[in-house]
DNA sequence: GTCTATATTTGGATAGAC
DNA sequence: GTCTATCCAAATATAGAC
């Protein structure tokens, strides 16, 4: 069985960045330390290193562990009956507020001196045309109206985020906001 | 004359207070150093010290700052005719995009270990009793009504500054955005 | 008030033994 | 693969001379 070592190899990576995790929703995204992290998973700092190649490559594996999960519900919601443009707005609020940490990783840049690398961003480019193409066929189309649709959102994530963490003040209004802009897109034809 | 040493203490710990801006515009909030902030002003780092007690002290300075300049634009629209939302959604959206940085400080807790101390976070507190205040007596008051009215200003805020910085993808749907905050408030009459 | 010198802390990363 | 020991750099803050 020559898979067993490699298979145990990514057992503990997976530890590694769920320890990461962790600690970012304790310490703040930038709080991360690697001699936290290894103490978390039982280890000294410099063994991790065995798993990866930086502290950037960590929240490169984060980053495309969010994407992955996002795109994951993306696609379950395309696959329910019926689809329609609530549960999709539902859908992407639930999934930023349920973890402010993962969402400030994926959509804002708060971690100094890190950007996502080229394979890690590849992730976010396939949640992002997934999820334009989806909203295009319920016609939400490309220009002012998707602009105002992720406006909303996102408008919506972070008033939740950052003036009412764990309740709800913001997030009940999603489907009042979908019918706004609904009625607005009828009614002005915006395009 | 004994406010000539005062004068130009205040004089130099404003200079200060600027380089601190230039530095953050440059290299990002938490980029900032004492070395090259004093650098900025042709001191050492240790001089600093004779202006503020710390760091966050400079932060501190900031903050209050901009909620000053941004209470002086919301008092120069008060004070305009006629007194319409779009007016305050633009100076409102204007205001933090032509800033991001200042934005950044003010709205997002981007600085690692920081926050406003209590004398600074009474700025703030002045700005949103004064803004909750005006908004009230054009028709969009307490509740969902606000609460959307937030979301939209700094959805639309946040999309510009992290998608489109320096353009106007965003800023110019700010009369769209408004319009249809408005035509769903009449309709449904949300409050 | 400003300086030089330095203390202190922190944290990413490497070397080399086992 | 993991460890100990260490390096190196950055950055806030303090001590004390001038």
């Amino acid at each position: 069985m020559p898979h067993a070592r490699a298979e145990r190899h990514a057992r503990t990576a997976q530890q590694i960045v769920d320890a990461a995790w962790r600690l970012a929703a304790e310490h703040g995204l930038a709080g991360v330390t690697l001699r936290d992290v290894a103490q978390e998973v039982g280890m000294r700092a410099p063994s991790l290193y065995s798993y990866f190649d930086s502290k950037s490559a960590i929240y490169d594996a984060m980053f495309v562990e969010g994407n992955r999960e996002l795109l994951r519900r993306q696609r379950a919601w395309a696959a329910s009956e019926p689809i329609d443009l609530h549960g999709a707005a539902r859908s992407f609020v639930g999934f930023c507020t349920e973890d402010p940490t993962r969402y400030q990783l994926l959509f804002q840049r708060v971690v100094p001196g890190w950007q996502p690398g080229a394979t890690a961003y590849a992730s976010a480019l396939e949640v992002y045309e997934h999820m334009s193409r989806a909203l295009g066929e319920l016609g939400i189309s490309g220009g002012r109206a998707l602009d105002l649709w992720t406006a909303l959102m996102t408008g919506l994530t972070d008033q939740q985020i950052s003036n009412d963490p764990g309740g709800d003040r913001w997030t009940r209004l999603v489907d009042d906001a979908v019918d706004m802009l609904l009625a607005h897109v009828a009614r002005e034809g915006v395009a």
